[in-house]
DNA sequence: CGTCCCCTTGAATGAAGTCAATACGCGTGG
DNA sequence: CCACGCGTATTGACTTCATTCAAGGGGACG
């Protein structure tokens, strides 16, 4: 099995200690489960008695509508957590699924709280990682606010590939894609039909190559220019910055 | 002047002690600065050296992409606070600015570290106020991405009055409504005439009485069905539910 | 070899945007 | 007190981007 995704993760924030990786790697390995595609993890209303820690493969949060518009608000990767609310608030707002099959660690509260007590610097990374995650989730409001069709599509891209690279799912100018144009949809707020368009847009432009659920990005430059992509929000820019001082 | 609102605002979360309301009073009276509708609180890149606490007046967070397109993401209202970010993150990735003139109580970082060692109920009711955030950031992502024209406005309006009500800016039915058209227009991601003729739509239909400045919502109910609103996300089921045994 | 899911394509429709002109409201200063 | 000016709101005519509807194609898997 490849390395701890959360680890991989975490670390492009802070250096984390011999112990504090152990911790992770136990937490990793306690009460996994595995879903199919298109199952929920947690759905809305719900009320969560663990975290869940996605280990492989793609999730996403979601809400769906009365009238069965539904609507991907984030995507969830190897290395992220789902239901850090569950401490405070009460009920789920929206779902969390599976677009692929997915392998997940169920943390039980104790653990994390013992984390909290005993390993300040994860602690401290996870803040950075919920902090991160609401910048995305402000972006998405740009993106789907003010972009068109071929930025969205490639704003998304990108955001993607970038999120990917440091849990070691992309190399240079490619990464597996596993998720359907029907998702995309649902995470542009566009149609089907419309992704469909703007991907052999993007396709034709020589800005991407998308076949069977691989995706090489030739030139990432590009199709960040062309998408309006600025990678400011995901705070990539920390490694040393904090904590560093003391091991 | 008015009750101080941030409590008035985390009590819907927690109920507080006295000495916890003594310390958000204190908060709010150190560093007080005032914004003209316009300016900006703080930029996008900018290092943030304090916390802001909106303490009148309404404010918004934003992007502006290259080409001039704007979009706000977030309202801020009396009680809100900026920045919580300072602690982690480096450099601001969106811009705060005053829609309205603006009263800010500055919090520098040592009132807040201090705050949260002493003031653990208010700690909390902090973390319940960024999952709040968080929740509402994803529903925008779900009010731009599906619905229609007057869903969209007829749904911001509805949310902007529910959390207009517990700091006690709006009575039973109205409350004052001092932004533009076009700062709608920026919010939910229309154009200006598009916003316009959607408020007209609402009018005629007997959902909204708005002129200057002045919002009377007949039947909020009657809103909330046209617009899809469901207010599960803002979690306000909380009062009383947490921290509460002990004084 | 059939079925299901996903992708693709074309044609018609529609919601929202753009452009441009006009009207309103309010504060300032003559 | 009224005229001017500026920002905001409103209206109409036209355009466009994206949706919808509908049909066909391709690949994986039982």
């Amino acid at each position: 099995m490849m390395a701890n995704p959360i680890i991989r993760k975490l670390e492009q924030f802070t250096h984390l200690s011999a112990a504090d990786r152990a911790m992770l790697d136990r937490a990793a390995a306690t009460q996994v489960r595995k879903f199919a595609p298109g199952e929920d993890i947690i759905a809305e209303g719900e009320e969560p008695r663990e975290v869940n820690l996605i280990l492989s493969g793609w999730g996403c949060r979601y809400k769906q509508l009365e009238d069965g518009r539904r609507q991907i608000m984030a995507f969830s990767l190897p290395g992220d957590l789902c239901d850090l609310n569950i401490f405070i608030l009460r009920a789920m707002d929206h779902s969390v699924g599976a677009l692929t099959g997915l392998t997940v660690a169920q943390l039980p509260r104790e653990l994390f709280d013992d984390m909290t007590i005993r390993h300040p610097r994860i602690t401290q990374a996870l803040w950075w990682e919920a902090l991160v995650n609401a910048a995305i989730q402000r972006e998405w409001t740009v993106n789907i606010g003010q972009r068109n069709a071929l930025e969205r599509v490639g704003h998304l891209l990108c955001e993607l590939f970038v999120r990917l690279q440091p849990i070691g799912l992309a190399s240079a100018d490619s990464c597996e894609f596993p998720i359907t144009q029907a998702d995309l949809a649902a995470a542009t707020g566009l149609s089907v039909v419309h992704v469909n368009r703007t991907l052999q847009e993007l396709r034709h432009a020589g800005l991407i190559v998308l076949r069977g659920k691989h995706l090489t990005i030739p030139d990432l430059a590009a199709l960040m220019r062309a998408s309006l992509f600025n990678p400011n929000y995901l705070h990539l820019d920390h490694i040393g910055r904090h904590l560093d001082a003391v091991e």
